[in-house]
DNA sequence: AAAATTTTGAGACACGTACATCATTTTGAA
DNA sequence: TTCAAAATGATGTACGTGTCTCAAAATTTT
């Protein structure tokens, strides 16, 4: 396969000529339509080759009118996380107008798969190009989400509670995320010992399950004298929180660190703060917000593990059109990186 | 400015009816061409606002039959560093080639900036529509990007050795990555006290010099049991490293952390690696290479402090664009992060 | 060899914008 | 009021590809 440089770019008609074919029969096998001798196919293809031919999408899409409509479905109730992904979304518009992208934001309520599922059943070809699905993973929305990608609609599985398993996805490995939490609070703990606190939101997704899968191994293997306490569950209800919070700090006098597993750090961190611990305790938490860009200034927070918001639109974004157009994305712009933010690299 | 969905996307057409005008007028006020009245201007563009008129790119692009070539000016002498670069722009290249955009690296000479400026004047709007370059700067180089700009290529300083002041340019605040190398360093030492060794390339480069800069105010503001020892300059001669780096290993016997500030941190390293140090002491290196990934995994090396690579490529390659199409890119996909990379996030 | 079928060619039109030309209208100055 | 200049309209072609239709050629079947 060699690039010809001194033509600018070859088109289906340097294309028709190369190969001793008519435009139409280019366009037969460009589009693999059907009723084309094998042996012509195979002179185009080797043309193709020869030339360096590169489909014009812009044109192809111009002619046929293509459009890239796509829909952000996210659950209704939200933290500040989530905040930072609608803003992403909105921020992103206007640029990827311009490339004839569309985005919509559509909330669902999360905590009923049956509503999910229905409106995703919903959704027709014309309406919508690509659908980027926060939801945890159900058995009703696993199937829509399938039968969605029958009726031709591009599906991606975006950031929240899904399997690993599935190569399909927009986010990070979860499981690495708490390792690195855990060597970062491990390492800035240095040499003393003593107990963890880990808070999580609720035990039950799967993001949070990982991340303390990996924190855990993490400290086991490399910071024997630190000892993770069991994770408390915060149920989203200050009041629970502080009682748990305080509660646990009662018990274990020998607290050198405290992980904030949710993706929402605000509540808990703000109750630790008024419990006023040595601020020599270490405090690692998840996600860029406001609050805990605020907390590393104030080194009220020691560091935060993210996913970068905008980055993980974008690439649901490149991702789905990438469905669409039938062509593979870049691999390494479409990995999420695991970000360590510290007061110095906000 | 209201998007009106209903119509799937208005034209130029929708935009004269709209504004009472006819097509060619709506061309002329899009394009800027003169002869068209101020309040015609006022009606087109208001017309624009409730319309929510967006030009199609795609189109436009096809009617100028305009493409996107851009140069990647880039110093012949190498890192793994730069190779990580070059190997980042060929992965990007079929990539970007179906959005008409084809990227060429130009290899030069960065000790001669004379030999630098005579390739930037023999470049014309004809033979190239922007170009990224990574050079020291240089009176010379300067007035060479301005006389770029001036002919209509889009020129951009990328990576190296640019003044902050100038926004315009791709790549890290380094002041800052090397406050947060500072910062990884202190807070991973403990509460040890003792000295710290820094070892560049050399101190002549503007790189250099504002990550000192921000490493000895981290460790001035916030350890102060921390003495960062002067910087050790290799020149890149692996015999004089050795010889420095045993020196001063010999004189200062309370060494807690090495900082490898170059970014071709392989040789330092290696050396270090050599004198069989005691593993307490904490290491911090710049840039993500086969090395420095390796050394993190062994636990030879604690830290990584980097910019993407990819990222600085593709960035560059957006605004680039950018500038050509006249329009703004996304501030915040461009911001390029300083990242840190520990064993668990690599 | 004739007929039926498959394969290929030739051409037209569309998509939305840029750009050019020439005709017509409006405006402002003499 | 007249005339030149400025402003606007009308219209055509081009860009590269997709998608039709219909005709012509090549191949297979009868």
């Amino acid at each position: 396969m060699m690039v010809q440089k001194t033509m600018l770019r070859p088109t289906t008609k340097d294309l028709a000529q190369a190969a001793g074919v008519s435009r139409a029969t280019v366009d037969r096998v460009l589009n693999g339509r059907d009723g084309v001798q094998k042996k012509t196919i195979d002179r185009v293809n080797r043309a193709i080759d020869e030339l360096g031919f590169v489909r014009n999408l812009q044109a192809a899409n111009l002619a046929k009118s293509q459009n890239y409509r796509f829909i952000f479905a996210l659950p209704k109730s939200g933290d500040q996380f989530l905040e930072q992904i609608k803003q992403r979304i909105a921020e992103a518009e206007p640029v990827f107008a311009e490339d004839n992208i569309w985005c919509d934001v559509q909330q669902i309520n999360d905590n009923d798969p049956h509503s999910i599922s229905a409106y995703l059943a919903s959704l027709t070809k014309n309406d919508v190009a690509g659908i980027a699905i926060m939801s945890p993973e159900t058995p009703q929305v696993r199937d829509a989400v399938s039968r969605l990608q029958e009726r031709g609609i591009a599906a991606l599985p975006f950031v929240s509670n899904q399997t690993m398993m599935d190569a399909d996805w927009v986010g990070v490995d979860n499981r690495a995320a708490g390792a690195t939490a855990g060597l970062l609070l491990g390492q800035f703990a240095g040499r003393r010992d003593g107990s963890v606190l880990v808070i999580s939101e609720s035990m039950q997704s799967r993001d949070s399950l990982e991340r303390r899968l990996g924190f855990d191994q993490e400290l086991n293997d490399s910071f024997q004298s630190l000892r993770a306490l069991p994770s408390l569950e915060t149920y989203g209800n200050e009041d629970r929180a502080r009682q748990i919070i305080s509660n646990s700090l009662q018990t274990n006098t020998d607290v050198v660190g405290i992980y904030v597993m949710a993706s929402e750090a605000r509540i808990p961190l703000s109750i630790v703060d008024e419990l006023g611990l040595d601020p020599s305790i270490i405090k690692i938490a998840h996600e860029r917000t406001p609050f805990t860009e605020a907390a590393l200034r104030t080194r009220t927070l020691d560091g935060v593990i993210a996913q970068d918001a905008g980055h993980l639109v974008r690439s649901a974004i490149r991702r789905l059109k990438g469905i669409v157009d039938r062509r593979k994305t870049l691999q390494s712009q479409e990995d999420i990186r695991i970000e360590i933010l510290l007061r110095t690299n906000i």
